[in-house]
DNA sequence: TTCATGTGCAACCCGAGTGTTGCACATTCA
DNA sequence: TGAATGTGCAACACTCGGGTTGCACATGAA
């Protein structure tokens, strides 16, 4: 029971499930570079229809990675690193765990047996 | 053309692919806790069948994330912190890069325009 | 050898996600 | 006002991932 629950966090949850796509992991790097942008114009930037680049940045905006304003009549998108610092860090924490975990398993095993058993 | 580009990175890309299924960071989350298990026994305190788990600790697998190794009849696997620390580090500079261009991009707008434009 | 346990492989089902197209609505500008 | 541009919504097709079941094969124990 030394379990700490990593597996079901609400916010990384979104996070990493937006990450998983290429397509948007382009679609941040595009808004990353250019600051703002709007759907239709990174839609020209990728191999796909506008309509699918407004449904990832749905996705993305669910997640929290990016914003979406009005201007007039277009949407401008930009990145929001706020949740990606959380995910970040909540992944740095996991590692850490399970590197701490495994020290633990390695000292117990030396300690059970330091190079065979001994009596 | 500032850009470096994050989006296609061969390593992050499986490991952010299969930390995207919450049945497989519940996996991660056993094996961390547990140290070593076998399929069947995940299989026990997970609600899916064996086979299922099979499969998702290949996806692990494949992406660096665990390793298996057999023992008499059964495959034990044991969680590997190596690519998840490389992820956490690809991310959090992925979120540094963004703060880094959100910074330039809000120092230029005041730059420009102080409070109105000035002539 | 026989039985139990654990794994490996294959076929199959199903829903969700990705992508498309078509059209209606809103806003800017001539 | 009308034309151009940009967005929003809906229906649809298709692939893929997650899950299941069934059975064959391998290994350890009695």
């Amino acid at each position: 029971m030394t379990g700490t629950d990593h597996s079901s966090d609400a916010s990384t949850d979104g996070v990493l499930a937006a990450l998983a796509d290429p397509t948007r992991r382009r679609l941040l790097d595009l808004l990353a570079d250019g600051g703002e942008a709007t759907a239709t114009a990174l839609a020209e930037r990728l191999p796909v229809s506008r309509q699918a680049v407004v449904k990832h940045l749905a996705v993305l905006a669910a997640a929290g990675l990016v914003v979406g304003g009005r201007v007039g009549r277009e949407v401008r998108y930009s990145v929001r690193p706020e949740a990606l610092n959380a995910t970040a860090q909540w992944m740095a924490a996991l590692a850490s765990d399970w590197d701490r975990r495994l020290a633990a398993v390695k000292r117990a095993a030396e300690a059970a047996a330091p190079e065979a058993d001994r009596g």
